[in-house]
DNA sequence: TGATGTCTGTTGTCTGATAACTTTCAGGCG
DNA sequence: CGCCTGAAAGTTATCAGACAACAGACATCA
């Protein structure tokens, strides 16, 4: 064939974007910005970087299609999310078709993804994990016999055994999962009685985990998500 | 404050950019474009909707970040996954740190998901879906006696049974996740003595799906990843 | 035949301009 | 003093036009 040399890794056309996406990021590590904070204006990230305006918009573009970065026109953008040069971005894209087949997928997903997070914070929880739990558990009681429903607390809750399992992947993928939802389709997390039968459950897996009862863990994640699935399966009639 | 009326969800102000992906999402699936089939020149999409370039280039950079289009210079914007107005995208990034606790960190959450799937696979597949995983099991065990390792057959029998489980969201995630950490650092998923050991659960797994013993499909499943884990840090030092 | 030059179409980037929006703040008014 | 109004400055959104760099097709020549 054509000269197809081996161990010459075909280089990118020099790509000015490229590189200006890969300073920005460590641009953004080195300084130590955090989320909700104000990047650079584009004159100044153009002055500075000795580029165009459109190659930096093009930039801002890219970060924002990563959900790192929100830019308000007339204000200027800021970080969503925190980041460095050896940030790894996977995109997902898939086609959820009715909403409904959309919600049991990802509740597929989330089954597997719960369940495994709630054994590993069984075996890893320390002592500060399991009282941040604890203290976001009764938070959420306190909210839902106060209101009925608790859906912030809820999810609260949720993520306080994700942190358990010292692996940051499991919050990340089911925050920014639960966000594309939110953003895409009503959301049903918030209506009164959605999964209120599976309230009593929560304060047994509390047990589970605190009690390094890893089975027990994940048969307790499993009952609150069957009740979801219900819930999605009546809701949708 | 100013009016902040809960309820009312703060629409984006007018966002011909936001619109023009929209469009062209629309388009995509419209016309049945198919991965690796070119997209309209920038002029064209230019002209047909009005727009000025700078702004084409933005819809294109941000189809380029979400992972769904290719362009070249010279050549034009190639469509690298199927795509429609429907389609979610959910742009995932976190920071592995060193390798090792990266690979340790992506472990955990396939677990998850690979366990599931099993599970799922059980199930829900039907013939056809058996027959698929035979065939792809039989032609990795073939390559495998042939030239001791199989990583890309092996893969093949993985993405066969997520097909089993007829949720595309499994196939969809450990293949990005496993595109975007290939090209992050030196796959050592292709080193002829990785995971070998997990040689002859694969046939086993594969029994225990076909005989629809769910819990054993299960068993298996963490077998074969137990020993990736081992091998993973055997590896690291 | 095979390598090389040339032409056309396409993307990459820059420059400069205008519109629209946000934030700030000074001034007026009760 | 406190609140509202409106002008001004800063910032992003978009456009238009230009030139450079590159890919692919075709013609040319040894």
């Amino acid at each position: 064939m054509s000269g197809s040399v081996t161990g010459l890794p075909r280089l990118p056309p020099a790509n000015r974007t490229r590189d200006a996406i890969n300073v920005i990021a460590e641009y953004i590590s080195r300084t130590g910005l955090k989320p909700n904070e104000r990047l650079p204006t584009e004159h100044e990230v153009m002055a500075a970087l000795g580029i165009g305006r459109s190659t930096v918009r093009e930039v801002m573009r890219h970060f924002q299609a990563l959900g790192v970065v929100e830019t308000r026109r007339g204000s200027g953008s800021f970080l969503l999310k925190p980041v460095s040069a050896a940030t790894v971005h996977v995109p997902l894209s898939f086609d959820p078709g009715p909403v409904r087949d959309g919600l049991l997928q990802t509740l597929d997903v989330r089954r597997g993804l719960e369940v495994e997070a709630s054994m590993l914070a069984a075996v890893r929880a320390d002592a500060d994990d399991i009282a941040k739990m604890r203290a976001t558990l009764e938070e959420m009681e306190r909210v839902h016999l106060e209101k009925g429903t608790a859906g912030r607390e809820d999810l609260a809750f949720h993520l306080s055994i994700y942190d358990a399992t010292h692996n940051p992947l499991f919050g990340q993928i089911m925050e920014q999962m639960r966000g594309a939802f939110e953003s895409f389709f009503e959301k049903p997390f918030d209506r009164p009685d959605f999964a209120r039968r599976s309230f009593p459950f929560h304060r047994e897996l509390f047990d589970a985990i605190a009690g390094r009862d890893a089975p027990l863990a994940r048969e307790k994640t499993l009952q609150i998500l069957a009740i979801v699935e219900e819930d999605i399966k009546d809701m949708s009639k």
